[in-house]
Formats: C-alpha cells, sequence, structure tokens
DNA sequence: TAGTTATTTCATTTTTTATTGAAGCGCTTG
DNA sequence: CAAGCGCTTCAATAAAAAATGAAATAACTA
C-alpha cells in the first residue's frame, strides 16, 4: 500500500535574508529595553518592508499566533513605534514602522528609567527615617551609605533630561 | 488523639525594615540592568550591613539556596559590585559591598550596551549589501531606512564615551 | 595526609514570563 | 438586522529563566 507524502504546504511564505537580520536586530534591540520577542519580530519584520501589512499578513510571515500579534501591535503602538495607515476598499488595519527610532529610547527612559529613579529616591526617604532610630555605630554606618546613594541617584536624574535631549536632536 | 503543633522554628532571623527596603531598592535597580532577584537581594542586604557577612550568613537571612548564594555572589564579584575582606580566624570568606554604585552602570554599558550596538552595526553592512541586490523599488525604502537606523546607532555609541565620564566622574 | 569545612557546579525542580487560540465584542455590509 | 469579519481578551499551555540542593571540588587544619 502506498503512503501519500506528507505535504508541507503549511509552510509560511518564508523570510528573506534581508527581513531575518532586521527581525534578528530587533529582537536585540527590544529585549534590552524590556519588551518581548515578538514585538522585536514584527517590527523587525515592518522596519524592511516597503507596504504596509495587515495583522494576519504579519501573523503568517513571522508565524506567530493572533493573540501574539494583536498584543504586539499593541505593545508597538502605545510606544509610537508603528502607525497604522488607511488603505482603500480593506477593512482592515495595515500597519507601517515609525521610523523615528529615538521615540522607543524616550518611552523607555520617560516610562521605565525615570519611575524607577523616582521610587528609588522615595525609598531612600523612608530609609533614613528607619536608620534615625538606630544605635550610633550601625546608624553612621547607613547615614553615609544612604547619602551616597542618594547622591548617585539624583546625579543619574539629573541626566535623563539632558540624555533625553541628545537622543531626540 | 492529640496533634503535635508544628514548629515553624525553621524561619531565619528575620530581616529588618531598613534592609527589607534596600533589598527592594536593589532587586528594582538589578533587574533593569538585567540581574536576577537573589544578585539583588545579597546586594541590597550587604548595602546596609555595618560588617561584612560570610555567605551562610546571607543564606540564613535572605532564606535562599547555597547555589543561589554562590552564585549570585560570584556576579558581584564578577562586576565589582562586592569584595572580600579577611575575617582573623574564620576560614569563610566575608563580603561587604563595594559604595562604588556607578560600577554596575559602567559595567552595564560596557558588557551590554556596547556589544550590542557593535553587533546590530554589524548587522547594518550585512543587511546593506542584501538590500544592493534587490528591485529598484524595495531597495530605495531599505538603504533608506538602514541608513537612517545606522545613523541613531552610530550617535548612540558616540554617546557612550561622554555617558561613562558623567557616571564615573 | 585524613578529615573537615567552605565553596562551586550543575541536573532537576520551581517559578516566572510569553504564547496560544477559542470565546466574544463591535463594526460593517448585504 | 443577521451574518461575516477583524480584532481584542484572557484562561490555559508552553517556553524560558531562576532557584534548589546533592555531589564534586577546593581549601584548610589537626
Amino acid at each position: 500500500m502506498q503512503v501519500a507524502p506528507a505535504t508541507p504546504e503549511i509552510k509560511a511564505e518564508s523570510l528573506s535574508d534581508l527581513e531575518v537580520e532586521s527581525i534578528e536586530l530587533f529582537i536585540g534591540f527590544f529585549k534590552l529595553i524590556g519588551l518581548q520577542k515578538s514585538v522585536g519580530e514584527i517590527y523587525g519584520l515592518l522596519f524592511v518592508s516597503s507596504r504596509a501589512l495587515a495583522m494576519d499578513d504579519i501573523m503568517t510571515r513571522l508565524g506567530i499566533s493572533l493573540g501574539a500579534a494583536s498584543q504586539g501591535l499593541k505593545v508597538l503602538r502605545s510606544v509610537g513605534a508603528v502607525k497604522s495607515v488607511y488603505m482603500p476598499g480593506d477593512r482592515r488595519d495595515h500597519y507601517v514602522a515609525d521610523l523615528e527610532l529615538s521615540k522607543f529610547a524616550t518611552a523607555f527612559i520617560q516610562e521605565e528609567l525615570k519611575p524607577r529613579l523616582d521610587r528609588a529616591l522615595e525609598r531612600i526617604g523612608t530609609m533614613e527615617s528607619l536608620a534615625s532610630g538606630m544605635a550610633p555605630e550601625e546608624r553612621s554606618t547607613a547615614d553615609e551609605r544612604l547619602e551616597r546613594l542618594k547622591h548617585w541617584l539624583k546625579r543619574g536624574e539629573s541626566m535623563l533630561p539632558w540624555l533625553l535631549k541628545f537622543l531626540v536632536k
């Protein structure tokens, strides 16, 4: 009895070398700022695409699920990394990459870095109170270290506006 | 039949409020630069400790395993965040926090950020070659975008030395 | 040098994080 | 206004990352 050859036609239209490079580049880049793989994949694909892509193009080309595509695009929209463009005669949203790369850095600084520094400075206030009730020996150690930490954090914070200006320029 | 009450005496000597604040602060801070929770815990504990702690002090106080303590200290040593001090009459290594906070930022920039930027610039070279073999329509899109990306990455790279100087000052 | 203690390593387990896809919502359109 | 389509949500699942602890190794010491 003859066995029918398995049809591997489920295979998505494969990615070009250029697309693969772009995707890998952005996966790495986005991971650095705490975004997941699928977000990097989507942006990487859009970055080298000369036409706008619909969500199901993205799913098919990357071989990711509906949910991942939807959520990834949501994240990318929220940081302004993609925008949707109108395509006459097509109900679907179509996306293009926003090429203003500095946006990611800006979003990262304002939404991750800044809040964290602020929170840390708050904590130092708390710690200073706690230290003030300690025995002199331990208290002086704590005070000195908290002072150092505070100084350094303030320094970091003071750098952010400059950093933002440099990146956006 | 009477049931003997469970003895919860396994409980480690509990952490002070000050220690808890410090630990939470550094967990958050270290996560940002890609280091795991246990590393932040250890550093946070050492940061407010007025005496050097041995590995088993750390394990006990934090309630973490031998392996986690050993590996966490290894990481902290490797970025220069802790150093061991000699304690007469005790065979164990004792650790204190290095208070030069800028070291972490420096290590992060040099060991994470810089290599990534370099790798990305390499990729762009590859992508430029790949794009040169494309149809004119698509090629011009790709070329323009690669140029933008390259420009931005170089700009980022050029900022690093300045950033390092600022942080270390 | 034999025994003991401190530390590292790493296979296994646990925890955390990311992905999947079915259910359901809201437009659009015939 | 019913049926289809595009999209979002979210509970379940899969994948990745971190923690555990027993075994191996190294370092001391008696």
